[in-house]
Formats: structure tokens, sequence, C-alpha cells
DNA sequence: ATCATACGTGAATACGTATTCAAGCGCTAT
DNA sequence: ATAGCGCTTGAATACGTATTCACGTATGAT
């Protein structure tokens, strides 16, 4: 009875049977006769046998391990995703590698590298945008990727966001409709599709009543931005009526800081909409109104779609939108009669 | 030139060396020559080789790779130690696997046999029990394993955590000297080493001063059990004048119900501690006085005692417990002439 | 010039499993 | 009774690397 490592050899020699055999019973699929079957299992269990996975691996080519490249992880969005993508690929029998990683080109580079020495099946990134090189060099591997919550150019790259561009166009058109006219924007990083889809649509939709925004500022995702942006906005003689805010995240340090700050009361004197209805929106302290994104379905979207190109069965990138509602709370001005 | 896969034996060919010489060049620490490191360089660069971690990991016993198991990711104060984990490790050249788990005895000890099958050379446990036979399991397989934010009466499993004892005891001599005199208690899961210790050292406190708690309620570490605590407190005629909440994820909640609901004043009315210290805590909204759990020194810990344990420098289980300060901020009155 | 030493290199092997292939077996059909 | 078929099993091999061992060469000392 080995001590620390027991084999498929050794359990072969405790049932008397050969190695092969003992490898198929642990094999769903194969097919064995019931006695040997019940010979094997026994010895297993006797001498406590585990399958080893990367000797498995090795042979198969499978590793049967999704890699995760997560960017952010403060914004709260990003957690509920990660719960949800953990139980999900569990259920059909995949692990989890994951890297948190500053969006620097050279880190994600090196992040995905180490990914592939470990011979990941797929690839997931969170809000992390890559280069047309490495995208390149992923297809050229053969590993299939996914982006999640950030879009792409490249027509070769799946991606799964929600409707952005229709979200800004709904907060457009629901402030607009509050009787907003001076309506201002702390957008998501601009370098990220997302932070530019919702600034799009929200231009759109101000634009659908000839309107223009009243300002829009960069808010990259960030709470000390973002809460910057709003003092600025104030400290000149026409300050907004109400502002948009590229997420959630980032809306709550500008409600601290007009709130605490500038001593202004939300919802009458502003108005404020975000974006992602994280769990803290629905908080009695923010009762935020914003734009939901299902980061179920978004997470069973992008696992299906992965699990889909490994196993072959898919071979297209696809562009997949979700679309989410608007959810009102009492962060802003709710316009007479809406209804939609 | 191979497409999909290209092995050491595939740069050997290239560069007109043994296969050996190929992986003596990747293996850190292993003397080849100037000239063959050269030519072996040069031709893994051509090929675009990089080595295969699993055949390494198969072969060496050391697959780098630690398992994370974490069973709460809506307290904050575990997406930070996530972030520190993720950072710490992989600056020592180790990955990691992710594994978001129920407490439940079952689904933990499936996990951890996931994680053993994958080979794993450590395993981090956050916020999670477990069985004397899981840890059996474990030291038999030789996987060390470190419990975060987590004790166990195991002297044989290491552990670290924050000065749960002292932490609770700093809050009830701070309410005391506060003036208060009925102080109640929303515990931490009783369950949980960690919210026996917070109350263990908040009885402690009071007892100095010939105190005892004015009423003690299991929060379970959730925001409804908690909220619905912090109701049945107010609906005696004997309302508590402070709170010390077992965590800030909790106190959030009774903060919002007293103030919300309850239209109390905190902390005219009400005092209200949390602990940890988690980011929120310090958002305007909330302003909350609380113990401050080191989550960057605690992995640090976490981290150095693993990785001493995989090396087989340290063999001993340790209890480690890192102390940290009382924050003070506004839910809670501050005592006259407060330095300690 | 000769021997000893040290060092760099290649041949062989091991890690633990899945898979190909051929062989053995029992069964049915003629 | 025998040829043929399907099914189960074992022998051999492959996956891609690290490591042991033996060997050859260059270096230094005597």
């Amino acid at each position: 009875m080995p001590v620390g490592k027991v084999t498929s050899l050794d359990v072969a020699k405790e049932a008397g049977v050969s190695q092969p055999t003992v490898s198929r019973v642990f094999t769903p699929g194969m097919k064995v006769s019931p006695d040997m079957e019940r010979r094997v299992r026994a010895a297993a269990e006797k001498l406590g046998y585990r399958p080893n996975t990367l000797a498995r691996s090795l042979i198969t080519g499978q590793s049967k391990t999704i890699g995760l490249i997560l960017a952010y992880l403060d914004n709260p969005f990003y957690t509920e995703a990660l719960e949800k993508l953990s139980q999900t690929l569990r259920a059909k029998g995949y692990n989890i590698m994951i890297i948190l990683a500053a969006n620097h080109a050279g880190e994600v580079d090196s992040v995905v590298q180490d990914l592939l020495d470990h011979q990941v099946d797929g690839i997931i990134m969170a809000s992390v945008s890559i280069s047309s090189a490495l995208s390149d060099r992923l297809k050229e591997e053969g590993v299939p990727m996914v982006l999640f919550n950030r879009g792409q150019d490249d027509p070769s790259v799946t991606s799964v966001t929600s409707a952005n561009f229709d979200g800004g166009k709904k907060v457009a058109e629901f402030l607009v409709q509050g009787g907003h006219r001076k309506i201002a924007h702390i957008s998501g990083w601009q370098g990220a599709s997302t932070g530019r889809d919702r600034l799009a649509g929200f231009e759109a939709g101000l634009a659908a009543h000839g309107l223009k925004p009243h300002a829009v500022v960069d808010g990259l995702f960030s709470r000390e931005a973002s809460a910057a942006a709003a003092r600025s906005l104030f400290a000149t003689d026409a300050p907004p009526d109400a502002i948009f805010v590229g997420n959630d995240h980032m809306a709550f340090a500008v409600i601290e800081v007009l709130r605490h700050e500038l001593g202004l009361d939300i919802p009458e004197e502003v108005s404020i909409v975000g974006y992602d209805d994280v769990t803290l929106a629905a908080w009695d302290s923010f009762q935020l109104t914003t734009v939901r994104q299902p980061a179920n379905r978004m997470v069973e979207a992008t696992v299906e779609h992965l699990l889909d190109r490994i196993a072959g069965t898919e071979t297209q990138a696809e562009r997949i939108e979700i679309d989410g509602p608007l959810i009102i709370r009492k962060s802003a001005r709710i316009p007479k009669g809406w209804k939609e």
C-alpha cells in the first residue's frame, strides 16, 4: 500500500487486471464488464486511488481548465459575474485558473502566455482589451477566447456584452421625459468599448429630441476620477440638472460628492442614473436608478459559446449583446405617467 | 514547422542539439554553455516554443498551482484578499485555481478532492471550516493547507486570522468609554471561530467594567439576518444605545435599517461599530467606525507560511494572529479625550 | 607528456495516464 | 460443426518534459 501516490498501476495489480482496464473504469463512456468494474472499484477504494488529472490532460490534450482574466475587482459587478462563472463552469466539469491583471498590454500578454503554458482549454477575459497580435496568437494556438463585458472591433473575436448602446439611449429618453435639459455624462473609460457605446447611445437618445449632452467627462471607471468630475461639473455657473454615470460603481462616488460635499438633494436638485444594477444599487443608502446588466445571462452566454468552441460545435465568432431593462428607483426624477 | 504544438524535441532538432539540452536551457539553475544557450533560444524563438507546464509538473511533482477555496464573495473583504493573494502568489511564480464553494461539509470535501486531483501544491481556504477527516486526508496526501480568516481547534492545522478576541475587546472598551451601557451585539455566525472569538472578546471587554451584553443575536454573516436582528432589537421597550456588529458587511445592513426604516440618527441615538474596515466603511454614506483587519499582512503571512511548508522549510503548524487597530469614524460616539 | 578533475552533453528512462491494435472469448447463423 | 461477428481485455505505445548516468572533452597540475 503506497503512501503518498497511488497510481492506476497499483490499482491494477491489486485488482489483478491490467492498467488500461483501470483507466477504462475511470473514463466515462468506456465499456467494461460489470464484474471487472466491481473489482477495480473495490481495489481503488481500498488503496484510495484517484486519477491524476495532469497525466490525463497530457495525453488527452484537454485540461478541463478555463483561464479567467479579470481587470477590476473593486467593481462588484465582476464579483457577481465571478460567482456565476465559477458555478456554471464547475457544473460543466471545468475548473478555473484565475488571474487579476492590470489592463496594460504588456501585463495582459504575459498573463495569457501563462495560461497557455498551463494548457487551458479556453480563456475568458473580463473587462480587458487585447491587441490584435494577441488574438492572432490565440487563434494560431487553437485556444478559443471570449471577451466578457468588452467589445472588440475585430469581428473574429467573440464578445459578450449588454446592449450598451440601447442602454445609454434608454437613459437619455428617461431623463428627457423627466423634464431634464441639462444632462451631463460622466462616462466609462473611453478606452473601452463599453464606455464608448454607452456614451454613443446616450448621445443618440438625446439627439432624437434635438438635444446634446450638457457636458461629457471621462470617469475612467474610477471612483476618484468620477468624484473629481462631479466636483468640476458643479464648479461652473451652469451646473447640470441630471447626470448619467457610466457605471454604478462610479455613480456611488458621484452621489456621495453631491450629497455630502455639495449638500445637494437627489433627486430634487439633481437626478443620477447609473449602469449595471449591482447589489448595492438597491440598498436604501443609494436607491440608484440604473440599467440592469444581466450578469446571469451574460455568463451563461459566455460559457455556452466558449464550450461550444472547445467542443468544435461552434466555429464562428459572434458578437453577443444581451438586453437589460432600466430599473427605476429613487435617484432620478420619474417622468409623469412613465410606463414605457 | 509544426503548427499547433511545438515540443522541446522540435526545438532540439532545429538547433541540432539533444532534447535534454533544450530542457536545461528552460530550467532555471541548470548550466549550459553560452553558445548552446544561444542556439537553443534562437530555435525556440523561431518555432515559437514554450515549455508545457503539465508535462513539467508531471515529472517534477510540482504544479506551481495553489488551490483557493472561498465561501463568501459578497463580503468585499474577501475580494480585497483575493486581489492581494493573486498578486502575491503570482509574484512568487504560482498560479491560482479558484473555487467558490458553499460552506457545507459535503461541498467542501468534493471541492478539495477536485483540487487534489489537479495536483495543487497547496490549498488556501478562506472562511470555510473543515472536518478533521478532511484535514487528516490532506496531511496524508502531503498537501499543506492554510485557513484564512478562520480558526480551528485542531492545533495541527495552521490558520491566519486577525486578533479577533482583542478586537472585540477593543470595541467594548471604546463603547463603554463612550458612555454606553446598553450595548448589544449582532454577532458573526457562531458556527465560525471568527464570530465566536469576536463575541468572546466583546464580552470580556464588557466584563472588565462589570457589564454584560444588552443582547446578543446571531447575524449569520448575512445582510438579511442582520437586518432582521436590528429590527427585533428595537421592537422591544428597552432598545440598545449601541450595537457592535460582527463585520462591516452586516453593519451596513444594520445602519440602513436604523436610518431608513426606523428613522434613527447615527451616532446621536445609536452607535454602530463594525469589523473588517472594508473599503466601503470609509465612504461618506457610512463613515463606519470599525476594527481593521489588515488584509495585506494576513495575505502575506498566509502565503509565506504556505510556501515555506511546500518548500519544507517550515514543518510546524502555526496559529497566526495579526493585530489591527480600531479605526474611528463617525458611526459611533467618540469618548471625550479618547486617545488610547 | 600524463593523469586527475570538472564540466557540458546525449542516451536512456521515468512521470501516470489514454489510446491503438491484436488477440481471446462467447455467441449466432449456416 | 464451423465460419464469422461483436465484445472485452491486455500489450505496447504515446503525451512532453526532467533527471540519472555515463561518456567525452578541455583544463589544470605535476
